[in-house]
DNA sequence: ACGATGTTCATTTTT
DNA sequence: TGAACATCGT
C-alpha cells in the first residue's frame, strides 16, 4: 500500500505503524513523533476494514486522547467517533457506570477529589480515636492509595499488619472504605481497582470487551500502575494485539504509584514481544538535544539508547542566575520581552517550566508587573476553589443526599446556626445505625430519632431549615433545569448573600459564572442526568487539558504538567539542589528518588524546540525567611560545550565560533560560574563554614581580589548574606 | 454559635 | 508565607 501518511515516516515509524498483529513495545524517545505514529496507526488500521469500534487507545490525559481524534479527522479524515479513547480513569468509570451494579457500586456513583478524601480519612481518625499528628491523613492517604492501586482491599491488607502502625492504617482504610461506600462514592483508585475486581470476577463482562477490542494501544505505558496493567491484560487476552508505547527516561510518575516494572513485565507476559525503538528526534536542536542525553546518561538503572536529530545545531543553552525568585523571575520575562520583540517568536512559544507549584508565584507577579499575558497550568485547581467546592458539594447532595462528606461540607456553609456540638451529635447517632447524616438529619426532623438528640431547640429548629432546603431542593430538581437549579442553590441556601460579605467576592462571582457557564454544555439532558456528566467530567478532568497552545499568552507549566508537550523556547527556572532535585527525593537517600527527579529534568529539557534556557538563584524564600541555594547537581553534567553564562547577545551564535571559557571569564557579577567550575582554593563555594560572630553559613562563591579571596557566604540565621576577605573572616571548615 | 485574633506548622509532583 | 487549627470574648 502506498499510503503517503505512512511512507512519509521514518522507517521505525512505519515498522510501529504496520505491526499490527500480536504484542508490540514501541519505545519512543522525546520528540520522536509518538503521537503521529499512534494516529497513523489508528488509520492504517481502519483503512485496511478495521471498524473504529473494535479500537481502544488509552492515553495519560483527556486532551492527549482528544487530539488523536482530531487528528484522525482533520488529517486522515475518518470518522473517529465510535473509536474508544481517554484516561484509564475515564474509561473505567464508563465501563463501572455501565457494569458495577453486578459488584454492588451504584450506577450514580460520585467520584471523590483529593480533597474529599482527606475530608474521609480525617473522619476516620476522628472515629477511630486516633491523633491525626500521629497519623497524618495526607501519609494514611498515600498509603491507602498504593495498596489500591497493587489492587489490595483492606481485607487483604489488614492480613500483613506487621505492627501497630500497620494495624491501625489498616482499620482506617477499612473505615475510609465504608464511608466511601455509604456515601456511593469511588475515588480514583476505586475506579481502576473496581474495574479489575469487575472483569476478574465476571468473565461474561470482560470478555464483552476482551472480544470488542481487537486492537488496543496505551500510551505513555512507563506510568502504568499494576491496577492499569492488570485491567489492559484482561481485556487483550484473546487477540493479544496490544501495542504499548512508552519511554523508560520519561517515567516520572512512580510517587503516584506507576511501576516501570510494568515494562519488563509486558515482555514477560507476552514473550512475542516485538520491540521497536523510535530514536530519531524531530523536535529539538542538536545542542539540546545533547545535553539532555549527557544528563540522562547519568543515570545507573537504565538501558541506554543513543538519541539523534538532523536537526540544526542551535543556540547554546543559556544559564543565568539571579538574586532570588524574584529577581529570576525578572530575568525570565526580560528575556521573553526580547524574544518578543525579535518577531521571531510568540508568546504561545514561550513557556516557564517548575519543579513546584509554588515557584509560579514570583512568576506570575512578574508577568503582571510586566504586563504579560500568561496562562497557568495547574496551582489551585478551578474546581478546588472554595466557592466552586461548596456548590459541587449542594449538587452532590442533591443527586445523593447520602454524601456525607458533601453534607458535612456545607451543612454550615453559609454559617445557619449548626455548630460543632449539633455535627458531632448528627455524627454520633449516624455511627450507632450506621446510617447517612441525611437520614438522621430526617429522623430528627421527624421527631423519631433514638436516642433523642442532645441538641438545644436553637440548634433543632436550624436543623430542620436545613432539612427543608435540601428536601426542596431534591423536589425542585425533578422539575427545572441544571443551571436554574444552580441559581436556586445560590439563593436559597443563602450563598449568594454570604459571599457578597466576601472579600474575594469580585472573583469568586468570576468563577461561579464560569462554572455555570461550563454547566451549560449539559443542557439538553434532563437534570439528573445532566448532574451525573457534569460531576463526572468535573472529577475527571486534569489541569492539562484546559491548556490552549494556540493562545496568545506565555504558558507556566510544572515539569510533571509539561510532559507530552513542545515549545520553541523553554525556560526551566529554579535549577537548584533541593528544588531540583527535591529536597524529599535528597533526604530520602533513595538512588531511585534521585533517578526519577534526573529524568524530571531530562523531561523539561526535551520539551525545548530552539532554545533552552536553565535559571537558579542565589538565595530563595523558603517557609518565610530566606535559604541560600546551591545550583543543581544536573547543572554541572550539562556539556561545558553547549552552554553560556549569560545570555547569547547573538542569538543564533554557534559553539564552534565562541569559545565558552572566554564568556566565562567575562561575565563578572555571577557567583554561579564558580559554583560549577571547581576551583581549588581552600574555601569553594557549597563549603559549609563556621565564623565566630554569624555562626554557620554557606560559601556560596569566591572571587580573587588581588592576592586574596572574596567570599560570598549565606549564613544560616540571622547574618543573611555576606562579602567577607578570606584572610581577615578567620573561617574554619565544618 | 461565631467571628476575631493568635499560634503553629508544613510545603512535590496529580489522574 | 500563608493555611489550618486553637483560643477567647461577645
Amino acid at each position: 500500500m502506498n499510503n503517503p501518511l505512512i511512507t512519509s515516516l521514518n522507517s521505525e515509524q512505519q515498522l510501529a505503524v504496520e505491526t499490527t498483529e500480536g504484542p508490540v513495545l514501541v519505545i519512543a524517545g522525546p520528540g520522536s513523533g509518538k503521537t503521529r505514529v499512534i494516529t497513523t496507526r489508528v488509520s492504517h488500521l481502519i483503512n485496511n476494514g478495521v471498524n473504529p469500534f473494535n479500537i481502544g487507545v488509552l492515553t495519560f490525559t483527556n486532551k492527549a486522547a482528544k487530539e488523536i481524534k482530531e487528528r484522525l479527522e482533520n488529517e486522515f479524515h475518518l470518522d473517529s467517533h465510535n473509536l474508544t479513547t481517554g484516561t484509564f480513569h475515564s474509561f473505567c468509570s464508563k465501563v463501572l457506570r455501565q457494569h458495577g451494579s453486578i459488584i454492588g457500586i451504584p450506577n450514580n456513583f460520585v467520584i471523590f477529589d483529593d480533597g474529599d478524601q482527606i475530608d474521609a480519612i480525617k473522619r476516620s481518625l476522628l472515629e477511630l480515636e486516633l491523633d491525626p499528628k500521629q497519623f497524618s491523613p495526607r501519609v494514611m492517604l498515600s498509603i491507602i492509595s498504593n495498596a489500591k492501586s497493587e489492587l489490595k482491599n483492606y481485607e487483604t491488607f489488614q492480613l500483613n499488619k506487621s505492627n501497630y502502625f500497620d494495624e491501625k492504617v489498616g482499620q482506617v482504610y477499612e473505615r475510609y472504605s465504608e464511608i466511601l461506600q455509604n456515601s456511593s462514592a469511588l475515588d480514583f483508585d476505586d475506579l481502576l481497582m473496581n474495574t479489575h475486581k469487575l472483569f476478574d470476577s465476571q468473565p461474561q463482562i470482560s470478555e464483552k470487551y476482551d472480544n470488542r477490542f481487537d486492537y488496543f494501544m496505551v500510551d505513555e505505558f512507563q506510568d502504568t500502575n499494576i491496577a492499569q496493567y492488570q485491567i489492559t491484560k484482561l481485556i487483550c487476552n484473546k487477540k493479544q494485539n496490544l501495542c504499548v508505547v512508552g519511554d523508560p527516561d520519561q517515567s516520572i510518575y512512580s510517587w503516584r504509584n506507576a511501576d516501570i516494572r510494568n515494562i519488563l513485565s509486558f515482555q514477560k507476559d507476552y514473550p512475542k514481544t516485538k520491540i521497536i525503538s523510535l530514536e530519531q528526534n524531530y523536535r529539538s536542536t542538536k545542542t539540546i538535544l545533547n545535553a539532555a542525553q549527557k544528563v540522562i546518561e547519568k543515570n545507573d538503572q537504565r538501558v541506554d539508547k543513543k538519541l539523534w536529530t538532523s536537526n540544526d545545531q542551535g543556540s547554546m543553552i543559556s544559564v543565568l542566575e539571579g538574586y532570588d525568585q524574584d529577581e529570576e523571575a525578572q530575568i525570565t520575562l526580560s528575556e521573553i520581552k526580547t524574544l518578543i520583540q525579535s518577531k521571531k517568536y510568540d508568546l504561545s512559544d514561550i513557556a516557564i517550566m517548575y519543579r513546584v507549584n509554588a515557584q509560579s508565584r514570583a512568576l506570575e507577579m512578574a508577568c503582571q508587573r510586566n504586563s504579560i499575558p500568561y496562562q497557568l497550568i495547574g496551582g489551585i485547581k478551578f474546581y478546588h476553589r472554595k466557592e466552586i467546592k461548596d456548590l459541587i458539594a449542594y449538587l452532590r447532595i442533591i443527586l445523593n443526599p447520602n454524601d456525607d462528606i458533601s453534607l458535612a461540607r456545607v451543612i454550615n456553609t453559609p454559617t445557619r446556626g449548626i455548630g460543632k456540638k449539633s455535627i458531632d451529635e448528627i455524627n454520633r447517632i449516624s455511627s450507632i445505625h450506621n446510617q447517612s447524616f441525611y437520614q438522621t438529619i430526617i429522623n430528627i426532623c421527624n421527631e423519631s430519632s433514638s436516642p433523642q438528640p442532645q441538641i438545644g431547640t436553637r440548634g433543632l429548629t436550624s436543623i430542620k431549615n436545613f432539612y427543608k432546603i435540601i428536601d426542596n431542593l431534591i423536589k425542585m430538581s425533578q422539575k427545572i433545569n441544571l443551571l436554574n437549579l444552580i441559581d436556586e442553590i445560590l439563593d436559597v441556601t443563602g450563598y449568594e448573600k454570604f459571599l457578597l460579605n466576601d472579600e474575594q467576592m469580585e472573583e469568586r462571582f468570576e468563577n461561579i459564572d464560569e462554572f455555570k457557564t461550563s454547566a451549560s454544555t449539559y443542557m439538553e439532558l434532563s437534570t439528573t442526568e445532566a448532574l451525573n456528566e457534569f460531576l463526572e467530567s468535573i472529577s475527571l478532568v486534569a489541569d492539562i487539558d484546559n491548556f490552549d497552545a494556540e493562545e496568545h499568552a506565555l504558558t507556566l507549566i510544572t515539569l510533571h504538567q509539561s510532559k507530552g508537550l513542545e515549545f520553541p523556547i523553554v525556560f526551566m527556572v529554579g535549577m537548584e539542589e533541593n528544588l531540583l532535585p527535591h529536597r524529599r527525593a535528597i533526604e530520602s537517600g533513595e538512588p531511585h528518588e534521585l533517578e526519577e527527579e534526573r529524568r524530571l529534568c531530562y523531561v523539561g529539557m526535551t520539551r525545548a524546540k530552539d532554545k533552552l534556557f536553565m535559571l537558579k538563584c542565589f538565595r530563595r524564600a523558603f517557609q518565610g525567611s530566606y535559604e541560600p541555594s546551591l545550583p543543581s547537581r544536573f547543572l554541572s553534567d550539562l556539556p561545558k560545550e553547549n552552554i553560556i553564562f549569560g545570555t547569547s547577545s547573538k542569538f543564533n551564535s554557534t559553539p564552534e565560533i565562541k569559545p565558552v571559557r572566554k564568556r566565562i571569564i567575562n561575565a563578572d557579577n555571577q557567583s554561579i560560574h564558580n559554583n560549577l567550575i571547581s576551583s581549588n582554593d581552600i574555601f569553594s563555594p557549597g563549603d559549609k563554614v563556621i565564623h565566630k560572630t554569624f555562626g554557620e553559613g554557606i560559601i556560596t562563591s569566591s572571587k580573587q581580589v588581588s592576592n586574596d579571596y572574596e567570599l560570598t557566604i549565606a549564613f544560616k540565621n540571622s547574618g543573611g548574606i555576606k562579602k567577607l576577605l578570606a584572610s581577615l573572616a578567620n573561617l574554619s571548615k565544618v
